[in-house]
DNA sequence: GCGTTGACATGATGATTATCATACAACCGC
DNA sequence: GCGGTTGTATGATAATCATCATGTCAACGC
């Protein structure tokens, strides 16, 4: 039709962010091109007006996700002093809700595993979100020690995706719940945060 | 037929071996049974004589798997004193070897991503290997250094897997070398290991 | 108001897949 | 050497899936 002007931009969105959240629940080869569509909406046959191939979705929908986690740091983070945004980031990343919402959660924790797997475009998209969000980290990192600041951002990124990653495999609550508490321990130690600025758990 | 008595339990290992290869290699989803059938020498005919289902044969090959690692275990651990027995095994862990041989990998590193989607049967035994190879660092760490060590052992798992992890997601070498570089260097400060017991990489 | 256009729907196609029924072939005890 | 057992092969079935050709229908320019 002619809706608005950005009707098909609109669109666009609905389905890249249900493809985001499909392929973060579920793994992209449980997901299917009609399922996706459905989630927005709409039937499979208009799939190839907005997205040339499963791959090319797949690139864009990596995309949308490393959006969506570097929004979610900066919404963390912004207005704070480095030692509280930095505390307040691992405290949310490492969190229950965080784990138990894997449909809209890191990418890091949800695809890493899988990423060998993908076709090269969707990889190297992987790559720049994954460097802008270590970047990110690093320079606040570095707002609280000068020396290492880089080293330490790759490592602890490196612990928290590992850990809610872990955190998800194993079905008993209690232990899930500790792998976080303890990760979350020794990030903060790591990175001296030692006072707490929110509530453990 | 009647090979040997346990010709057919032989045959049961390698298309095990075959499929816990292929599994951690290419991801559950995109492993077919004729096309493990077929690695081990057979047609995929005769696949029900040995399994009851593709989610049975990933349930048995999540078990090898761990078998497999824990053995690795051992083999970079035993008759080596604590200190070094340990910082045998994350070296060996963050090698780039290990990276690129993900058919033989770690599970952790390979599937925890994808273990949410998986039968309960398999996720069952999944934790069970983890808690087993936590358990068997633990003892090591203790050895070291008797405060936390169960923290700091479920802690330095989770950074590894999360480093190899990362280190496989990376198009570009040398990043991901300094990944595993780096992981290993903090894994190692944080278990007190700092005198290196063999060559960096 | 009429035709054109662009967004989406319907339905088909071919490929791949897990699963299973059945056939075969080798080896045992006899 | 024969019959029965057992491990594997052949082939079929039904489901799922990505992809695409074609149809439909609403709104906008004229």
């Amino acid at each position: 039709m002619r809706y608005d002007d950005n009707h098909k931009e609109r669109t666009r969105a609905r389905v890249l962010a249900e493809a985001a959240a499909a392929i973060r629940g579920k793994g992209v080869e449980r997901v299917g091109v009609a399922e996706v569509m459905a989630g927005a909406g709409l039937t499979h046959g208009g799939f190839y007006a907005h997205f040339k191939s499963k791959d090319d979705l797949l690139t864009e929908a990596i995309s949308y996700m490393f959006d969506d986690a570097y929004a979610s740091f900066l919404r963390h983070t912004e207005g704070r002093a480095p030692a509280d945004a930095l505390s307040n980031y691992i405290d949310a990343y490492l969190a229950t809700s965080h784990r138990d919402d894997r449909a809209h959660s890191c990418p890091l924790a949800a695809l890493s595993g899988d990423l060998p797997n993908m076709p090269a475009l969707a990889r190297a998209r992987f790559a720049d979100g994954t460097e802008r969000l270590v970047a990110a980290l690093a320079k606040l990192v570095k707002k609280l020690c000068a020396k290492n600041a880089e080293a330490l951002a790759w490592s602890a990124l490196a612990e928290m995706a590992g850990a809610l990653a872990l955190s998800r495999t194993v079905s008993d609550a209690d232990r899930s719940t500790q792998i976080l508490r303890n990760s979350r321990a020794m990030v903060r130690s790591r990175l001296g945060l030692d006072r707490p600025t929110s509530r453990g758990g």
